[in-house]
DNA sequence: ATTGCAATGAGATATCAGTCTCATTAAGAC
DNA sequence: GTCTTAATGAGACTGATATCTCATTGCAAT
């Protein structure tokens, strides 16, 4: 199977490749953890194909992890939304933990994918899109004015650090609170955080 | 088998569970990477039994490599430390930060094996011991009365987000951070959210 | 010492990963 | 249209994971 691009067959390939990855996204939004030759079937292709596009079972589930859905920036911000970056903050999370909830089974086996790559070296593999970013940069947005640049950076960081699924795992597993609680801790830390970057 | 602690025949199931372990640690350190199946022979138990004692065959290799020297709390707070709680939490992440950079490759498939755990519905069985929470609570501890206690809960669980494999992670694989750059984030955040209990 | 039962052993069985080989199909160059 | 051959399909094969059943052992309560 040649590998350059734009020449032989390259149209073919690309579409094998396609109909892999959604075959792999479309059982993984299911909550299961397909096998190879699962999502094979589910994409039509023979278990030989999949494995001359993917060098193994994991890395076709995280390469396909990637393109799951997400809230919106523009939907989440209308024009007369509030100011108010903490209550923004506080908002994108509020969203974000809403959808984790619905996915967390999903959402747990791509993490747990993507950990098992990246603990085996291979650094090279598609980076974990931060699709939180945006959003926590769309929520501090109108007040960018009101922090110091070099504040603002640790804040959008800081804030990525409650904001998502890795957080949410730390509340339930090694905390082991209960929703409301979890809800409340990370408000709290989002509006001690914006505090914070606001005062200096 | 019985899962009760102290009762029934206690001494047995530790012993079995200790020469399994000890057993995995030995093959790794011969730098191989045995099946369940060698680790079973070499501890003389039979592979039926090791799965009565792990769920999987990685989540025994990861324990066995887990010799972790976690930083205890006694040695990390001698008495003439400073009383300062952000500047005792801020220590505990540093000597953590340091761990988990050593032991980065064994923490990672720890965090994935437990991912993928609790993803397929076994919530219940192996809870995540929290090595933070103990010596987060000796950092806050000095500076207790600072603190209402309702604020001292959050604080404590708030600071669990930030210290810890998780926020790692997010870091390097989210946010692509590198060391130093996520130690400034840890440590402005760790400020931030004491600044912010100490407060009200 | 006897005995109940927890713990274990010894398989059988099913599934999956990963690698090969070889035949077949169809895309694209001519 | 026809050819070439890249891409694919079908299946064998090895070794590992994981679950299950049933017989056996031996710890510990009596």
């Amino acid at each position: 199977m040649a590998k350059a691009d734009g020449t032989g067959r390259w149209r073919q390939r690309r579409r094998t490749r396609k109909d892999l990855l959604q075959a792999a996204a479309r059982l993984l939004r299911l909550g299961r953890q397909p096998s190879l030759e699962e999502v094979a079937d589910e994409a039509l292709v023979s278990r030989a194909t999949a494995y001359r596009y993917f060098p193994s079972a994991s890395a076709l589930l995280v390469e396909a992890a990637v393109d799951l859905a997400v809230p919106d920036a523009a939907a989440l911000f209308p024009p007369d939304a509030t100011q108010d970056p903490a209550a923004r903050a506080q908002l994108v999370d509020s969203a974000l933990h809403d959808m984790i909830l619905e996915n967390e089974v999903t959402l747990r086996l791509m993490l747990a994918n993507s950990l098992q790559q990246r603990a085996k070296g291979d650094g090279d593999l598609p980076v974990r899109q931060g699709r939180r970013i945006p959003l926590i940069e769309a929520a501090l947005a109108p007040a960018a004015d009101q922090f110091a640049p070099a504040d603002l950076r640790l804040l959008q960081a800081a804030l990525a650090l409650i904001i998502g699924p890795e957080a949410m795992v730390v509340c339930k597993d090694v905390l082991q609170l209960d929703d409301a609680e979890t809800r409340r801790v990370k408000r709290w830390a989002i509006g001690a955080m914006v505090a914070a970057a606001r005062r200096s």
